[in-house]
DNA sequence: GCAAGCTGTGAAGCATGGTTCACTTCTTGA
DNA sequence: TCAAGAAGTGAACCATGCTTCACAGCTTGC
């Protein structure tokens, strides 16, 4: 039994307080990533960033590794949610398939620098494997698209598992070889990843029934 | 002016038995990079599978980066020269587009732990950026192909740049997704490239002579 | 054989950067 | 105000791994 004798609680005051410092921190880490890759998120530079002092992260995360970890999780959820839901909305297989990719290629384009560090940018250890599983989550999405789209006849067959792999690394690849600068044209990236899928990007360009151009890129 | 009076030169012997240990000390960080990928290959762990000293190393090399740099650019060259020669060959540009793509995703598939190390594996500093350059060389190739292709009709019109990019890309994603284990169809590989330049891969599968109607897209 | 000069050695030096910890500062409840 | 306990601090600690260096050993030409 405890004698709750103690002269000092967690109150909630303090455990806002607390909560704030910790997305302080991971959003310091974020930014720094973003930034300057993984290598420049350094403990100390990070704490820096946050306005506290490097021992002060330990009261937060038990490494520096889970601290990059959990970063880099809650970053990528955010960005695979969004597809998955694309991917599971209405519309053909076919169709669904063109929309993810635009919206993959779309905001990988517009914070390339993001989508560098979460796709290409060279890291280490347990992060690494979490990347992997994030490019693995990708790459299923295609894969079940795909397959539904061979099913309802929208492309031909062919090996859903490859073709959706080679996509999901074609499109990071592009950025990467562009440099963070001199960003490739998202019409003519989203087109390409059509064509691997067996998709003529030109067919439904102008889909009459709604919407119409809904991006400008030169 | 010079006194010859020297009482040591570099005999031929001597000269020969350099180079033989400059060799086997490149040779044996080749090894340790495609076993365990470019972290493995310290200057001690390259040293001991050399069967000399640390410090020898620095008698060949100004540097581990240096050391490291020099194996990168043997290995990656090899290879490049191999689809260059290929690229340049005779034949419709679509099909040496489609050679190259056999050649390039065979030679992955093959030796995918080289190919992991030369086209994925995170690596760091100067490497890093001739690991680009590489990739820049292998994507100029497609470029240029894909540009040779639509030219002479074999190919509808496209963002040469962008393909060629994604195609580079593509590859060795697969490759990652997969594993070293599990390895991807090399025949599956290919034929998603060749979609992505505008090719259908089921055309020429049986090549008769040369071409007759390569099919204009379905 | 001998001196000059090169090659081989590996332990010590050093840089980087994550992690710890004794200590200070703050919050809470009485 | 006070004591208990938690959070914050940052300098010291430590691990890793590249690099240096003083020295030993070998080759060569005389």
């Amino acid at each position: 039994m405890e004698f709750h004798t103690l002269a000092y609680r967690k109150t909630g005051k303090v455990v806002a307080q607390l909560e704030a410092n910790r997305a302080r921190i991971m959003e310091a880490a974020r930014e720094l990533i973003v930034e300057g890759g993984f290598a420049a998120a350094s403990v100390a530079a990070v704490a820096r960033k946050a306005g506290i002092a490097t021992g002060t992260i330990y009261r937060y995360f038990p490494s520096r590794e889970a601290l990059l970890l959990e970063v880099f999780r809650a970053v990528s959820d955010r960005e695979m949610s969004r597809l998955e839901e694309i991917a599971a909305g209405p519309g053909r297989p076919g169709e669904r398939l063109r929309k993810v990719a635009e919206a993959f290629v779309g905001r990988a384009v517009r914070s390339a620098r993001q989508a560098h560090a979460l796709l290409a940018e060279p890291l280490d250890g347990t992060v690494a494997a979490e990347r992997l599983a994030f490019r693995r989550r990708h790459a299923a999405i295609f894969e079940r698209l795909i397959r539904e789209a061979v099913a309802a006849g929208d492309i031909p067959s062919m090996n859903a598992r490859v073709t959706a792999s080679a996509i999901t690394g074609a499109i990071p690849s592009a950025l990467t070889l562009y440099g963070p600068d001199d960003v490739p044209s998202a019409d003519a990236l989203v087109d390409a990843v059509l064509r691997m899928a067996g998709l003529d990007p030109d067919a439904d360009k102008t889909p009459l029934t709604e919407d119409l151009s809904h991006d400008q890129s030169a």
